[in-house]
DNA sequence: AGTTAACCGAGACGGTACGTCAAGTCTTCGC
DNA sequence: GCGAAGACTTGACGTACCGTCTCGGTTAACT
C-alpha cells in the first residue's frame, strides 16, 4: 500500500516530515506482515521506509511504541448490538478473529504482546489498552444488564476479561480459525452463568 | 541452586555429560529470574554455565527448546480433588498463580510464550504442550460430570481453555496478584453456566 | 605508540572516523608485534583498538586487506643511488633486512605473506605490490644500464627478482640477521653475471 | 590415492596402526590439494581419514608436523647431472617449477612455509629442511668447481640459496609458469658470475 | 592363560575466533 | 534549527576448529 516514495525523501525544513512517519508505519506493517516479528526490526524497517534509524527513534522511542502506533492506526473491530449478549459476543468474537486472521493486525497484535514480556513501556501500554478494550467489551454486558438478561451484581469487566483472555489465548497459539459453533458454545458458558435467575 | 561446579567440567568421553546439561538448565533459570527475558541469551546462559556455547547448540537448537526443556524441568502445579468443581477451578488457580508468581516459573513461561511469536518449533511445542494441559485440566471437569454436577454434553476441554486462557492473560499482562474473590466469581460464572439443570 | 585513546571514541556523524582508523592499524600492529601472527585476530585487534568488529569490517575486508595498509603506512626502505649497482643493491639489502629487524614491518610482511596462501585477495594484493616492487628495485638496475656498468639487453626486473628472493627467502626463514660480507657476496656473484664486457 | 578403507579401522594392539598413519596421510594430502591450506584442519584431515582426532595429535603434535611429513612422503626432485652448471640449474627448477604444479606438492609446501609463519616447530623443521636441500643443491655448484667451470673460492651454498630463494618465491607468489627462457636467463646471470676467470 | 597396556574410533567438553546483524547514540550536512 | 543519514560502539548471533578428555573395544605383549 503506502510504499516508500520512489524518490528519497528530503527534509521539509525545521518540521517533521508526514511523509516520513506514514512511510515508516507502512514500512513497519509491510515488514511485520511479510517478515514476522522475528524480522522486525528497526534497522528492517529504516530500509523499508528508506528513512535513518534515528528519525524513527526519534519519534518512537521503543519498537513497542511503534508498533502500538502500528496497531492502532489499523482500523478497529467495533462491538455489535442485536439486543441479545450472546449473538454480540460471538458476533464480536467472530469479528474480531476474522480481522487478526485477514489484516496483519494478528501478526502485529502478537508482535505487541511479545514485545511486551522484554519492554516495560510495551507491558505498561499493552495493560493500559487492555483494560481500554475490557472496558469497552464490558458495556456489551452492561446494555445486558439494562435490558434485565444479565443479574445486576455481575462484573461486567470480569467477563470481558474472560471473552477477550479467549481470544488472546487463540491469537498467541494460532488457533483464529476456531469454528463458530466451538465460540459459541464458549460464549454461552459464560452467559448461562451470569443470566438473570 | 545447582551452581556451576568450581572446577571446569570436562568431557566424559563419547556422550552427553548429564552435569553440563543441569548446570546449563540451572544457568538457563537464574539468567532468566535475574535478567528477564531481554536479557537471556545464550551467550549469557553460556557465561553462566561456565560452558561453550557449542554445547548448548548441541543439544538445544533453539533458546526455545531450552526455554521449554527450562520449564518442564520445574515441579508442575496439580490439579485439586474436592469433589467440587468451583472449588477444584479455584484451587487449581490459585495454586497455578502463586507458582508462576513465587518461583521462576512465571517468567519462564511468559519467556516460551513470546519465544513462541518469533520461532516456528516454539510455537509448535507450545501448542503441544498447552493441549496436554487443556486434558489434564479437563479431567477435573470430567470427575463432575461424573458426580453429576455438570451437563454431560459439556465440553471438558473447551471449559479448560476458558479457564487457562484467564490464566495466561493474567501471566502475559503482569496480572498475578488477582485476589481470590475475583478468581473465584469468574470460576463460577463458567460452573453456572455449565451446572445441570 | 598511537595507542587508543583513553575515552571512548564516539562518532563523528555520518563518515569515517580517522582517530578509529588510526586506532584500529595501530592496535593491529602492536598485536602483531607482540602476539605474532598466530595471535593475530580481528578479535584482539578490536579488544586491543576499543573498536567493534563491525567498525573494522566495514573499513577492511578481510585479515589481509589490513595487514597491507599496516605494512603499506609503515615507512618504506628507500633504494640508494651511489653510481655504483654492487653498492646500490647491498645497501639497499642492508637496509631492507635492518628495517625488517628492527621495526615490526619484517612481522607484518611475514604475516601477510602467510596469510596469502589462505586468502586469495591477500594473494593477489601482494603479487601487485611484489611487481610495484620489483619495478622499483629494477631502477637501481636501469641506472647501471645507462651508466654503462651493465649489459643493455639485461632484464632489469628479473634481476630485481632475483635479489627481492633473496630477502623474501631471509625473512622467511629468519635469517635476518646475515653478515654484510654474505650478502655482498651474493649481490657479487649476480652483478657480476650481467656486467658489460 | 591410498584413501580411507570402507571398512572402519581397528586397534592392532598396543602399537601403532600403519594403516591408520597411511590413510592419515592421504587423507593430509587430500584435504590439502582440495580445499587448500585456507581448509586444511585436523577436523577435516580426521573425518576424511575416518580417524579420531586423538590418533592424529598422538603422532603428529601439531598440524606442522603434519605437513611436514605429507611433504617428505612426496617424492623428491633429484638435481640433474649434465657436466655443465648452467644446464643443471635450469633443468633443476624446470623439474621443480612442473613437480610444484603438477602435484600437490606445491600446495603442501606452501602450506607448510606459511604455518611456519605462525608456528616455532614449523619454522625449526622448515629450517632444518631448507639447509640440507641447500647443501644437496650446492652439490651441483661443488661439481662444477671440480669440473673447473666455477671459481673455487664461491660459496656453493650460498649460490643454492640464490637459486632456491627463486624458486620459493615463485611458488609463493603463484608464478610457477615462468617460461624456461626466462628461468634461464635468470641461471645465467648467477652462473656467469661466479664463472672462472 | 589371564592381565595389562597401548592403540583405535568416536564424539563431547570448554574455549576462541569467525563474520554478520541489530541496537541505540552521535555528529555533520542539507533543507 | 530540525530532519535525514550514515558511522560509531556494543553485544549477541550461530558455526568452525582448537586441543583435551573419556569412553568402549581390540589386540599384542608380559606375567
Amino acid at each position: 500500500m503506502s510504499e516508500a516514495a520512489d524518490a528519497a525523501r528530503k527534509s521539509i525544513g525545521a518540521r517533521r516530515n508526514p511523509e516520513s512517519a506514514e512511510a515508516i508505519l507502512g514500512a513497519a506493517e509491510a515488514v511485520l506482515s511479510e517478515a514476522g516479528y522475528s524480522g522486525f526490526s528497526i534497522e528492517a524497517v529504516a530500509r523499508r521506509a528508506r528513512a535513518g534509524k534515528p528519525t524513527i527513534y526519534r519519534w518512537w522511542p521503543s519498537k513497542a511504541a511503534l508498533l502500538l502506533d502500528v496497531y492502532q492506526r489499523q482500523k478497529r473491530v467495533d462491538t455489535p448490538d442485536t439486543e441479545n449478549l450472546e449473538e454480540d459476543l460471538v458476533g464480536f468474537l467472530k469479528n474480531l478473529f476474522s480481522h487478526w486472521r485477514e489484516t496483519s493486525s494478528g501478526s502485529v497484535f502478537k508482535s505487541l504482546i511479545a514485545e511486551a514480556q522484554s519492554d516495560e513501556t510495551a507491558a505498561a501500554a499493552l495493560a493500559d489498552y487492555a483494560r481500554g478494550r475490557r472496558a469497552q467489551t464490558g458495556q456489551m454486558v452492561e446494555r445486558a444488564k439494562a435490558r434485565g438478561e444479565v443479574a445486576a451484581d455481575v462484573d461486567a469487566e470480569l467477563v470481558a476479561d474472560l471473552v477477550a483472555s479467549f481470544a488472546w489465548t487463540h491469537l498467541l497459539t494460532n488457533r483464529l480459525d476456531e469454528d463458530e459453533a466451538t465460540i459459541r458454545t464458549a460464549v454461552r458458558y459464560v452467559v448461562r452463568g451470569i443470566a438473570l435467575a
